[in-house]
DNA sequence: CAGGCATGCCTG
DNA sequence: CAGGCATGCCTG
């Protein structure tokens, strides 16, 4: 079985790595805040670069767990930097994509955030204005998935279920990772829907997907290093085409092999590649069990025409592994969302700035010590507000604070209580002991909503909860670019509204968000957001889709015998929805909503409490664009920043295999 | 837990160490043939070494285990070659050590096998013709300890019986073993009885244990190499003093490191070296999980006065995987002897020749593939006695001649059948189901044998096996140099004999042997022979040790629930017998005996009846100097040969924790 | 090729 | 520092 958990510690690798290891020191420095200095910064230099806007697509998307100790079980920040260049028809900001939470998806941003279409006038205006992109060249390279104008797609072979233990390679498409032997030869396919130009040729290049380590070069471990005569002597990957080139970037040291890209022979669908590992990932002084991807990326003349991305493992066997890191998965998603004394926390930041302008920050990186976790936890994600803060324009401010002011208008003139439910039935199950039946501001709300998660009769009146008035409801379900100026040291309080209230804070949320195409989906978001934030009369599943004009789905609910939106926690919608016929916008729009039903509370002012919490996650989110209308704009250079950042929690006295 | 069973198999092993392999390319050949091949070249070409006469002490004693397929347990094979100079006095070739099995201990050749005490003549001899033995430049470095004249001698502290898991080292005494971790400063100590001369120095130098790598330099893996401006980039030991030098030989290229000897601090008894070992044993590249030992020497010169030889394991949990090696050999210990099903054979040669004359063999090495292990072994074990053959002087096959013609007449004059026990509950316990009732020549004698091990009563007449007057009775239990000339193909048939037959035999033992002081070990063996040739009457324990001279220890047998001798293979002396007061003398003969007993076949016509017999081992053996006495010779050259093989078979359907 | 060990290393 | 995992590799 191999997990994701087990890490090398900073100073043990150091030491391993000290004869190869040619990334900068400053991974001296505490771990975690090192690491997120160390990709902030990436960002900024990124953005600050002055051929940002001449970029075509350059997103960045990391994907990490660390704070390892306590009861943390996860913990993974997406990065994801996109650069966008909008045409006269725009291209709208998808975010569907937004509320993806699994870690061993994390590259998988939407195909159509591309671009545009195979030979429109933006692939010529790409093409015209080639930057040295080469996947090698770049200090932090991307592995976000880009089929591009040529639609390049990877493949291997017929998906399997399962492998032999010791398989030389088997590829998990649910993990989108290749597992695969060292020296052994992995068929790795590729095709393209339209021929590239000549010359066009894929390259190979591994990474380490570690934030951590993403800036060290993947390259074989001294035992495993071939002679000085080979051109591949340090190369992880090699290919078995004899006039593949293996590169070694001066600047970034990577290694890389380029491969000649041909169109797929006569009645074959793809060009497969022999590529083989020489190292494991367990490789000491090399690899040294640091994860790594595949970037395969489709290049002519440096210039990038596409991108694929896997995760590659290489290990002595393959089936063994696979199998382990599919089961532990699975565990993930099937324990994590049950579990009552889990605590799942989420919080993502989009953040869009139109143009290139905006001043430079200052540059240097300080070093904060903080004692406590708790504490450091909650300083990081005001840090992380602050600094994505710079991102936002007046513009977005200001839209923020007319926006804030009708909010809160409307929110004083909900009544903040009304009656309780006297079924004690409700409190049966895992509820703790302390539940009081009547509602004040004390933090343990959670603990009482997770009393009420079994209930399984509709009652006519139900817990609904949202922020009072004095604090800003929309610091973590934020429906515009407004929302960054946020308050950390909001507080929740828990009121039992009506039904009419209930749809007027969703008319709420719907009239904040601009209607038409290019904002619909920021719309589904504003909408998401009212539905945790203002709570439905009663917590039957069959209002809760009508709130999401989702009726038509009530009966597969039912037949899941969830009737109540408490019961939603116990779904899975990837697993338990796959066989369903939806269309993928009604799937997203279901999973968001029920992900802020289970994340209502996002920030308390007792950061210690997230430990106790029964469920908490949370995404926040700077959507770009909102004032934007396709007529106000011919083209637009556009960039989008998202992190996404998701810890759970485990509580000691609940067993693995509940 | 850490055992010798796994050893990385050729091929893999040869890839992974391209790089630094710089042994012979012969290990290309099948394994154990070639490690014999090798092993045997070795031992030709240090005997016919020209320096042969002038060496003091230069055993060479190995211990290994392959074959470990099917149900092989254990297959060690010792060869001690030793050079011995006998001034006046005489030095009797000790063979108190002769019957030692246990693979942890295999380098004790006795102290008094040194030349002499010291400041006596030899070690002015010695010293007026050194020879350059230096421990690094030899091909084949001695792995014996000798205290040598100055009494040189390891010490580890305080012995300990346990350790904790990840204690940087502790060092197990009943293993003679150091368990260290990589790159932890061990204490290792040192005294001398006698100050040795001025720019006296100690070199540790590591050497693999197996013959199939013990001529490969032991150096660090190149994970582990350290900077090329250190001089002990390479040296799997430094040493915390900094005036250590390290040497690299320029012919063996062995790493070793020379530490300057000083007699200890006043008020302390040893002389401490702080040594850290730079690489794991696992180490890939490197030592490979191949078993190491380090030779510690006390050198002058070049001239080695004296050495202590100790194993080392380098781990990380070095308390962890002494005990699994501590606990792995107690079961080895306590439990092979009782198994029924398990069969054990100890072969042991030792060739003593006087002087350094004998013609020069054909130095090729041929190479016979074989198919199938039973006809492998076979063939092994004749190869041997064949190549060993070519040791044995005329005078001892003149010897022999006599001596079997001789005993070919007593053999002779017995009855070969009496009665068969009519006791069917003999048969009872783990006897095969085929057990004729009557004796044939048949070959399944040992199934037979097998189902009478567990009577407890005494019965009037039982077995008694010798072999049939037409075959060489002595191939396995030789009393003299004459064994040589054995018959392999020999075949066993099973008799019973009176107890006059018994002792009249066993007379014939006795005779064949001559009295006196310096061949008193020589009769000892030849009694022994005697005894498993030559069954006793009755199976008493009290028959049996009146036989031996030994009926004192009667109540000793008997307090152990040991009556008949058939018993005796539940019997471990080593342990049962540890803590009762018996002269060394009478341990080693009751042992002996005890281990002819247990293996009456040694070969028989049909392998694969190997692996199926009750208890099989022999011994055998061919001592040299048989016609010396201290008044013919003032001065002499004698070179000992031993060759010593166990095999250990496990009985599937037994488990581990019978 | 499945079972299982050996063994460095992570976690509490 | 003990428990236990991760993972290459050996064995049948
Ligand atoms: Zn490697
Ligand atoms: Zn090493």
């Amino acid at each position: 079985m191999s997990g994701d958990q087990k890490q090398p510690n900073c100073s043990s690798f150091e030491r391993n790595i000290s004869q190869t290891s040619d990334a900068g020191g400053n991974l001296s420095q505490p771990l975690s805040d090192d690491t997120f200095s160390m990709l902030w910064s990436q960002l900024v230099g990124v953005t600050d670069n002055g051929n940002i806007n001449s970029v075509c697509a350059n997103p960045v998307d990391w994907n990490f767990s660390e704070f390892q100790g306590g009861d943390l079980v996860e913990n993974n920040v997406d990065v994801s930097l996109q650069q966008i260049e909008l045409g006269p028809q725009g291209v709208p900001l998808d975010i569907s994509n937004f509320t993806q939470t699994q870690s061993f998806q994390p590259n998988m941003l939407p195909d159509n955030a591309a671009p545009g279409p195979p030979m429109s006038e933006y692939s010529t205006d790409t093409t015209t204005t080639p930057p040295p992109t080469s996947a090698a060249s770049q200090a932090l390279p991307s592995n976000v998935d880009y089929t591009g104008d040529y639609g390049f797609e990877i493949y291997l072979g017929q998906p399997t279920s399962t492998a032999a233990k010791s398989v030389s390679w088997t590829f998990s498409p649910t993990l989108k990772k290749l597992f695969v032997d060292k020296d052994k030869a992995c068929p790795i396919m590729f095709k393209t829907s339209l021929e590239p130009p000549p010359g066009t040729y894929i390259r190979a290049m591994p990474i380490f997907k570690k934030p951590e380590y993403v800036q060290e070069a993947v390259r074989r471990c001294p035992n495993h290093q071939g002679p000085p005569s080979e051109r591949s002597a340090h190369h992880l990957i090699t290919c078995s085409d004899p006039s593949a080139l293996y590169d070694e970037d001066t600047t970034t040291g990577r290694m890389s092999v380029a491969m000649a890209y041909n169109m797929p022979q006569v009645g074959t669908e793809h060009t497969t590649y022999l590529l083989t590992f020489k190292c494991f990932l367990s490789c000491v002084g090399g690899l040294n069990r640091r994860q790594i991807q595949t970037v395969f990326t489709l290049e002519n003349s440096g210039q990038v025409l596409g991108r694929q991305v896997i995760d590659v493992r290489v290990c002595a066997c393959p089936g063994r592994d696979r199998k382990g890191e599919e089961k532990h998965q699975t565990e993930k998603q099937n324990k994590k969302p049950l579990k009552r004394g889990q605590s799942k926390m989420t919080q993502s930041f989009s953040v869009t700035q139109i143009g290139g302008k905006r001043k430079k920050p200052d540059e240097e990186v300080y070093c904060i010590m903080v004692k406590g976790r708790a504490n450091y936890e909650l300083l990081m994600r005001i840090k992380e507000s602050l600094e994505l803060m710079s991102y936002v324009t007046q513009d977005q401010r200001n839209q923020h604070k007319t926006d804030q002011t009708r909010l809160q208008q409307q929110i004083h003139n909900m009544p903040r209580f009304s009656s309780f439910p006297s079924n004690a039935s409700q409190q049966q199950g895992a509820s703790p002991p302390n539940n009081p039946p009547l509602l004040t501001n004390q933090p343990s709300i959670t603990s009482q909503m997770a009393g009420l998660h079994r209930q399984d009769t509709l009652p006519l009146h139900t817990f609904a909860r949202h922020q009072t008035p004095n604090t800003n409801h929309v610091h973590d379900h934020c429906d515009g670019p407004s929302a960054m100026e946020v308050d950390h040291q909001v507080k929740f309080t828990e009121d039992v509204v009506s039904s009419q209230e209930i749809s007027s804070s969703q008319m709420l949320a719907g009239q904040s968000s601009p209607s038409g195409q290019r904002s619909e989906d920021h719309a589904g978001l504003g909408q998401v957001a009212g539905t945790s934030q203002v709570s439905p009369v009663d917590r039957s599943i069959g209002s809760w889709l009508g709130s999401l004009g989702c009726q038509q789905y009530l009966d597969i609910f039912n037949k899941k015998g969830i009737r109540t939106i408490d019961q939603l926690d116990e779904i899975n919608l990837e697993q338990d929805f796959a066989g369903i016929a939806m269309p993928q916008q009604h799937r997203e729009k279901l999973w968001k909503a029920i992900l802020q039903l289970r994340n209502p509370i996002f920030l308390t002012s007792t950061p210690s409490s997230l430990l106790r919490t029964g469920s908490n996650a949370s995404t926040a989110s700077l959507g770009g664009l909102s004032g934007l209308s396709a007529s106000q704009v011919q083209r637009i250079q556009a960039t989008r920043f998202t992190l996404k950042q998701t810890m759970s929690f485990q509580v000691k006295e609940e067993k693995e295999d509940t």
